[in-house]
DNA sequence: AGGCTCAGGTCGATCGCGTCCACGTTCTGA
DNA sequence: TCAGAACGTGGACGCGATCGACCTGAGCCT
């Protein structure tokens, strides 16, 4: 990872669909030399896949909201998991320090959707008790911070 | 947004490099056609860029952070957004329900850094508290949903 | 019905890009 | 000093991006 790896890294986080070409001008390699690089950040785990940026509300998901998940004790933590990753809707999970073992990010068309999910949060084995914050709008997400040299 | 639209962004979400090409191969147009609808959907803000989804402790970005914001009574809400948006470890902001105003992620490199954020937001005019939860680890984040025909 | 217009598609051509390969350069360790 | 690895360049070639010309069907007006 030296300077030129960050740089590409950085140009692709802004526009992953970037031709290769362009970025052997941006960093002053050639192309083959950048297809090589960006080939190795892919392989060695840095970047793990590019994605489109999609509106949410353009597709069906205008809801956002926050959950903070309150474990039973004695509950399985793994088996938690492994039901909070059956439920499409939601889209991170966090494991938190503090009393709320998770905080989950899930994404729904319509308030009836929240409330769906939620009772079945609250009927996960393992799951004491849920809280959840509504988003009501989302001023940015996701912007990528400008990197500093390690 | 017809189903070959919607088709359209549920690929480029899973991959934000496929080419035309292959694009108009799956969805059983040709590669124009297929350039010219995911330029429309790009005009129309449906997809808003598109990002390489880095792994952010390779970029030395290893403590994620989510963080509730109590506003002051007679703060104004612009002015703190404001102040927040120049501040680019956080990465997400959404503005919440509830007694806490704002919840945000944020991104820093260590502890150390984590600390003078927060002692960034609380000197912040129009903050009144702040609510600090530290993620262990990531479980999953914006992992994209399949999406439903609306 | 007939014909106009427009949206949205295909096809063909051109040009640039992706990608493979052979080769040069630098650095390092034996 | 020399071998070899790592990393770069340049050339070649086939595929993809993209433009323009043309086709088709839906909707609408006369």
């Amino acid at each position: 990872m030296d300077a030129i790896d960050l740089s590409l890294v950085e140009l692709l986080r802004g526009n992953a669909r970037l031709s290769y070409a362009e970025l052997a001008r941006q960093v002053g390699l050639s192309a083959p030399a950048v297809h090589e690089r960006v080939g190795k950040l892919e392989a060695g785990g840095v970047i793990r896949g590019y994605r489109a940026d999609v509106e949410p509300e353009a597709i069906g998901l205008g809801v956002t909201a926050l959950i903070g998940i309150v474990q039973d004790s004695g509950g399985d933590t793994d088996d938690v998991l492994e039901a909070f990753r059956e439920m499409p809707e939601i889209e991170s999970c966090y494991f938190m320090a503090g009393v709320e073992s998770f905080l989950l990010k899930a994404r729904v068309g319509t308030i009836a959707e929240l409330e769906q999910l939620i009772l079945r949060l609250n009927r996960t084995a393992g799951v004491a008790s849920t809280r959840t914050g509504v988003a009501l709008s989302t001023k940015w997400e996701n912007r990528p911070q400008p990197l500093r040299p390690s």
